[in-house]
DNA sequence: TAGCCACATCGTCAACCTAG
DNA sequence: CTAGGTTGACGATGTGGCTA
């Protein structure tokens, strides 16, 4: 887990007396006490309830951040397109050099100078990559096109199961589909039957299980891109640590030599 | 080569947070 | 208040290194 693998160098005074590791003593102790046949009904509904909460690691930093300066408050992330990390940019430390997840290096100068270089044009910018989620053994009907419409840059949209967009490309001879997240629905388009409109416990049930499937679909998604954001987190921390102990060590020897120029020897 | 271990990654659940 | 986003926690699975 990550919590436990990367032991980073600070802690939030909350998870002080909370820590993972005790929390995994704590829970194994009661199930080790617990030696009646029930045991196993403990399972994870009582490991939960053991198991509050850390604070987000988002709310770590912002906090330290209002506590010292120079460590850079997370903010809503720009599309992956702006290249520049905003947690790294805004970093006030001297003469540093970053790299982003991106590949980009970011240079930051004593007098606040920010260079950011690119090593190369390694991919298509702009264009996100996706996979179809259901290309290893799609669901019945998984692939059936349910709407298609004319958009208003001339493209022809196909709505897929799964809140995603084939966009077909109006121009070229030869046709060429993207996958998109819809923007916006065209008026009038209405992506299933709305509750109202069932009637069988039959539909309600198609509907409750395609909510659901939209529902951990999006969850899968959004557990990437919160694993995504949480290791370029790490990666900005490391980064620190590592500016820090330079600083650190460098203090330490204009201190020694100052402690020579003020008290030479006598011998 | 099989078995084991440590670690990484992923999907899911559920608690929490926040915009509307 | 609610729907939807975020993320800690958990379990399953994959992978690479090591050893018998």
């Amino acid at each position: 887990m990550w919590w436990h693998q990367h032991n980073l160098c600070f802690r939030h005074p909350i998870e002080e007396d909370y820590s993972s590791g005790d929390l995994d003593k704590k829970v194994a102790t009661i199930a080790e006490t617990d030696d009646s046949a029930d045991s196993e009904v403990i399972d994870s509904h009582k490991r939960r309830e053991i198991l509050s909460r850390r604070p987000s690691y988002r709310k770590i930093l912002n906090e330290l951040s209002s506590d010292v300066p120079g460590i850079p408050k997370i903010e809503e992330e720009k599309s992956e397109e702006e290249g520049t990390p905003p947690n790294i940019a805004t970093m006030a430390v001297p003469t540093s050099i970053y790299q982003t997840s991106t590949g980009q290096y970011i240079a930051i100068a004593q007098g606040g100078t920010i260079q950011i270089s690119n090593p190369g044009t390694d991919g298509v910018q702009g264009l996100q990559a996706l996979t179809m989620t259901n290309s290893g053994a799609p669901p019945p009907g998984a692939t059936i096109v349910q709407y298609a419409a004319q958009s208003a840059d001339g493209t022809q949209q196909f709505f897929v199961p799964g809140s995603q967009v084939v966009v077909q490309a109006a121009t070229g001879d030869m046709p060429t589909y993207q996958i998109r997240a819809p923007t916006a629905l065209p008026q009038g388009v209405v992506m299933a039957a709305s509750p109202g409109s069932l009637h069988s416990p039959q539909q309600l049930a198609e509907e409750a299980t395609r909510k659901r499937e939209l529902r951990l679909m999006k969850n899968r998604e959004a557990a990437k891109e919160c694993r995504r954001r949480k290791k370029e987190y790490v990666k900005c921390l490391e980064s620190r640590v590592a500016v820090l102990e330079v600083q650190n060590k460098k203090l330490i020897e204009e201190l020694e030599t100052l402690k020579d120029i003020c008290s030479p020897k006598t011998d």
